[in-house]
DNA sequence: TTAATATCAGACTAAATTAGTCTTATTTGT
DNA sequence: ACAAATAAGACTAATTTAGTCTGATATTAA
């Protein structure tokens, strides 16, 4: 547990991919999936999610593709990992929609609190990681 | 995701519990499924994880039960995970039983050594919180 | 204008993991 | 002997993740 999921990798490593050729315009879905062995729809649907998070420019079409819309350095981890995954949190309870029922019925803030703290230390070494240190 | 697992959480809660009534002997798992309205035989599985790993003791019979084999200052968020997550890590590739066949053929390395970094970045956090902070 | 190449979007299926249950054995105190 | 407790492992159910399929839309080149 407490592991990536495989959209977060391939977000991170179609980041990757993208930076080490930006200068030469954009890079399509199957460019990629072809050079990393992903499944072609994955990528797709990964540099979709960059793309609406606006970590990524898309243009359709013949000679289309996708670019970063940032530069490197300016693109942290948590960036990445965020347009990517809905529910990152290390409890449920932190979740904003999660039924506070359950939380007070499983006396689940006997903890909830230094989690919390916990999280954000975890948020900040996504944070302060940027896709530069994964080039 | 990153999400920590059910059984993770209901390890820190128990931890807490048989922390909190120390001096009072044993807190069987009966007791801490009650209080904190969690399935028993998952309670009893955690707890036992806990003895395996040597954070608890246990005493079977009647009167017996659980209790911390440390004082709580001793005991390390990291500690309480590990002992009921085998697999932690960030990425497959991380794990020693990982086929190296997938890391090679899905050139997954692109990003696993950042990533090697940024996993002891996290263990750091989980080792520096100690139980104590979760009272 | 047609064909080819892309993104975009969402429903769907399959696989894997996680959560929880059931059963049985063993130990210990009264 | 009996009740209360841990120990252990197989089993099932539920949830989540991973991956596929289908079809639509936009863009460019010929």
């Amino acid at each position: 547990m407490l592991k990536l999921s495989k959209k977060a990798e391939y977000a991170l490593m179609a980041a990757k991919y993208m930076a080490l050729k930006n200068s030469s315009g954009f890079s399509t879905a199957k460019e990629i999936s072809e050079n990393y062995q992903i499944p072609y729809q994955l990528v797709a649907k990964v540099l979709q999610s960059m793309v609406k998070s606006e970590l990524a420019f898309s243009a359709k079409g013949v000679n289309g593709g996708f670019s970063l819309a940032k530069n490197p350095i300016e693109i942290s981890v948590i960036d990445i990992i965020k347009s990517v995954e809905s529910n990152y949190k290390l409890v449920d309870c932190m979740q904003p929609n999660s039924s506070l029922v359950d939380c007070s019925h499983f006396d689940c803030c006997k903890i909830k609190d230094p989690l919390i703290e916990i999280q954000k230390k975890i948020d900040k070494v996504f944070s302060e990681t940027s896709l530069v240190q994964i080039l």
